[in-house]
DNA sequence: CAAAAACTTTTTATATGTAAATAGTTTATT
DNA sequence: AATAAACTATTTACATATAAAAAGTTTTTG
């Protein structure tokens, strides 16, 4: 009855729905898994549809992950960067095929809102930064925001579906490394590529 | 009978299946547009099959493109890049989706050959070049040629087929361009990008 | 002989039905 | 009072049927 216990289902069901997806997971399943009665459990939710739209406002507001990152406020653009792909690297290994499958089939409009939030909020994000960049003269005055910053969820968006890398067997976080390089040179000024090179072990691992 | 009179009918239906699709082109209309009987047709093609894979055929062997660019010998890396980007610009905006999606539909064996024959030639270039700019010291000693070349062409088929742009209104043209500066940028060695920055104009339009 | 039309066969899209799986509800049990 | 089991109602997946469209063939006509 309790906002606790009801969160505590929420929490253990994202797991579970992470891990086998969300058609396989039944009510059954999550009752018995959770060792509660399905009476309990419809008790707290109408049905299974809140239940995923529960798991799925829980994921989008896990603390400081990539849709929900509090920069530091002491930190240039650059910092913020290096501190973003992180986030990044491991939202792209947190990431569950399975699940979006799912998702994006049995709740289309679930996924749809979901995904649209996800956008604004990762644009939101890649823009800030670039215009902070700018702003501190560390990223290339000439560059377009708004083309940058969709290239960027472009990327991102295709690196998590492409079969372009499966055949050559290359580890997600040499990949992740090679894209935060490219990235970096492709849009740093000179003063920016300056500061690179200064704290090179930092940024070019 | 003859072969030329073949390769006009693989001609006209080329332009056909890519302004219309595949699927909505029936044989009749074949008949009816390049103003021949369906008879005649079927004297020159066995079936429809036959006939889509004749004009897939024509299409990967197209002088010239990005599937089958020679480039002049006396070019740098960086030229050579330049010269491509060309050829990919073009390739997008001749790129018709209907058609694609008809392909992936109802020829789907036609379609993965193709497909692996364009991301085979595709990455073979780009590959070429990476290796090339790096022997020249125009581009990034460390640079993992096999990352870059698989992002590359991972750029190339998605920006034919994402959303990510619809809402914003660029033109092919200015995001190609900002695409091909961000990559040039992503990619340069110091000797490179002080080549870069002496053919500003050439470069950097 | 080649185009046009008429014709037959095959493919595709759509609809319908059915069985299995699962959602959601009620009853029994501790 | 909450679980477990039994039950009913939906949903989903899969199979089959049917009609329309298009492929492919034959016949007619200029």
């Amino acid at each position: 009855m309790t906002e606790t216990k009801r969160n505590e289902i929420v929490d253990q069901v994202k797991k579970l729905y992470l891990e086998f997806g969300i058609k396989s997971v039944t009510m059954d399943d999550v009752a018995h898994k959770l060792g509660i009665s399905k009476k309990t459990l419809y008790e707290h939710f109408t049905d299974k549809k809140q239940l995923v739209w529960s798991v799925l406002e829980c994921l989008t507001n896990t603390p400081n992950s990539v849709l929900t990152a509090n920069m530091p406020k002491n930190m240039n653009a650059l910092e913020e960067l290096l501190h973003y792909y992180s986030l990044q690297l491991e939202m792209i290994q947190n990431h569950k095929p399975g699940f979006i499958y799912d998702l994006k089939k049995y709740y289309p409009r679930f996924f749809e809102h979901f995904n649209k939030l996800k956008r604004t909020r990762f644009i939101t994000q890649v823009r800030n930064n670039l215009i902070k960049g700018k702003a501190e003269g560390l990223f290339r005055s000439d560059l377009d925001e708004e083309i940058i910053t969709r290239l960027t969820l472009m990327r991102m968006e295709c690196i998590m579906t492409t079969d372009i890398f499966l055949d050559a067997d290359i580890s997600n976080i040499k990949i992740f490394n090679e894209i935060f390089r490219f990235h970096l040179f492709g849009i740093v000024s000179e003063k920016g590529r300056k500061l690179l090179e200064k704290n090179n072990d930092k940024f070019i691992a």
